[in-house]
This record gives C-alpha cells, structure tokens and sequence, in this order.
DNA sequence: TTAAATTAAATTGTGCACAAGTTAATGTGG
DNA sequence: CCACATTAACTTGTGCACAATTTAATTTAA
C-alpha cells in the first residue's frame, strides 16, 4: 500500500503538474499563469463577478484570489470595485485588455492538447472518470 | 472551447488539490505535508537515495527538493550528507524516526480511499486513464 | 434599536513548484 | 596537466494554495 507505483493518488499530481507545465508556453505569450487563465476564463463566460462567484466556481478562498486578482489589475487586464450597496463585496469586471485577450486565448486549448499528444476520445474518457470522483467528493460535503 | 465546463484540465487540478486536503488531516497526525509524505515513501522503499533519485521518481527538481529535504530534517526523519565518493552529491537516509512512522502511515491508504468515498474499481479506472496519458508524456519527452 | 452573529474580503505565515542563476566538484579533450 | 564543459545541489525570486486571523459591513435577534 506504501509504494508510490501502487498509488492512485500521485499520478493525479503528476499529471496535474504535467499538464501546468504544458499550458505554461502557451500562456507565457499571453503573460499570465494557469491559475490566472483560468480566472479570465470564467470572467470570459460572465461579467462582472464577485471574488465569492469566481473563488465558488474554481475551490478557490479569497486567501488565494485576492493577491492573484490584484496581479491581473496590475496586468490592467480586470478593475477590482467594491459595490455600493454592499461594500464588502468586491465586483471583479473585465478591462477591454482583458476581454480582447480571449481572442488571442481562443487557439490555446487546442495547442495544449497537441503538445499533450493526447487524442479527444482520452481526454473525454480521462474527464468522464476525474469529474465522477469529483462528484462524489462535492456531494458527501 | 474556453468555457471552464468543457475543460479537462481543470477538473485534474481540482482533483488534485482535493486529494491532498483528502490527505492532510491524516498526515496532520503524522506532522508532515502530502509532499513530504511522497518523499517519505520514496525512501521506505530504498534507504538511502539520493536528492538526484528522488526527484527523478517524484518528478521535482532540487530548487523544490532541498528546502522540503530540509524541512524533514528538522524533524529529524532523514538525514543529509554528502558522499565522500562524489562530494557534488548529497545521500538523503532515513532516521530511526523516519523508519518508525512508516508504520504509523500504514493506515493512511485506506483511510484516504475511505474519506474519497471512492471504490476500489474507481480509483483503478482513474489510475488506468491517467497512466496512460502521463506515460504518453514520458515517451514524448 | 443595538448587541451578537454572520459574511466578504484581506492579511499573515508556511510550504510547495519552478525558472533562472550560482557554487563547487568532477569529467574530458587538447 | 589544465582549460572547459558537465553535473549535483543550492539559492533567489515569483506565484500559487491554504490555514488562521483580522477588519469592516451587514444581518439577526433579543
């Protein structure tokens, strides 16, 4: 049970990091990280959100979000406000940099799964078996 | 394509970092950290090793490995020292602690595919698919 | 209405990851 | 033999993750 080839677990963190590492040339023209890029992504699907909305959607807390938001306001890709009628909430909205930068972000997944040099039909299969674990996981809390 | 729901990769992150919270309160007991844990494994397995060895099986450079190597040491679970053969080197071996808690992390397995709330068919599904796809990695590079 | 509880975000501190560069020891070709 | 390349580990700097605490705003309940 103590031997790393009989774990599940750490090929999950393998490949995690593997694929980070796949992103990172990718992403390193458009200046900004995997966990950044994944932030622009949800903010690409709605705008503007609170940090709550985007930190819910990611597993992400605010310990995380909060100095990663304020690398993309200095990367003046998003503006960070607090809302008016509730000032402890802090509304995240998509500078034009920021939304022009989906438009250079389009070719990206389908580069990165090239270079991963994997098929569409894995992926799928490798997504299907992650997200019913997943599952599992969000449901039991 | 670049909808956070159509992705595979964020779901392998968020499994991954649900894995080591899956971890953490058992390896609380134990005073030491999912990396350190693997570290730790690696070394049950062969006694000593040294840092080149296990960051090739760990797949983690020595910029990761010596401040985490150091940190184990301060718990006096390993030991370092440079072999006398090859003074570049430095042979990383367990302590009489470190051999100990090899028996106390015995449980730790079972207690984390119980706490996932997975079975055993599950994880060798998830292990098959994302094997295959690491493996696929390795070849490539 | 106001004291207590709750909430949202920020802050602080620790520990990875990893790129890039450094240091020191060992190998190698001329 | 010795300059040069290579190698192993270390160091430095940046950016996550995340626990724990703090701050300030809002909600609630007595």
């Amino acid at each position: 049970m103590l031997k790393l080839k009989s774990q599940v677990c750490f090929p999950i963190y393998a490949l995690s990091r593997e694929i980070t590492s796949t992103y990172r040339p990718f992403l390193d023209e458009l200046d900004i990280t995997y966990p950044q890029y994944l932030v622009m992504m949800v903010l690409w699907e709605e705008d503007p959100q609170t940090v709550n909305q985007i930190g819910h959607k990611l597993d992400l807390d605010s310990g995380t979000l909060t100095p990663l938001l304020k690398r993309l306001q200095a990367k003046e890709l998003i503006s960070r406000k607090r809302k008016s009628c509730d000032e402890r909430v802090v509304e995240i909205s998509l500078t034009p940099a920021g939304k022009n930068l989906e438009k250079a972000a389009e070719q990206v997944p389908l580069k990165v799964m090239e270079a991963m040099n994997v098929t569409a039909e894995e992926l799928q299969e490798l997504k299907d078996v992650v997200t019913k674990i997943l599952n599992k996981q969000r449901t039991r809390v």
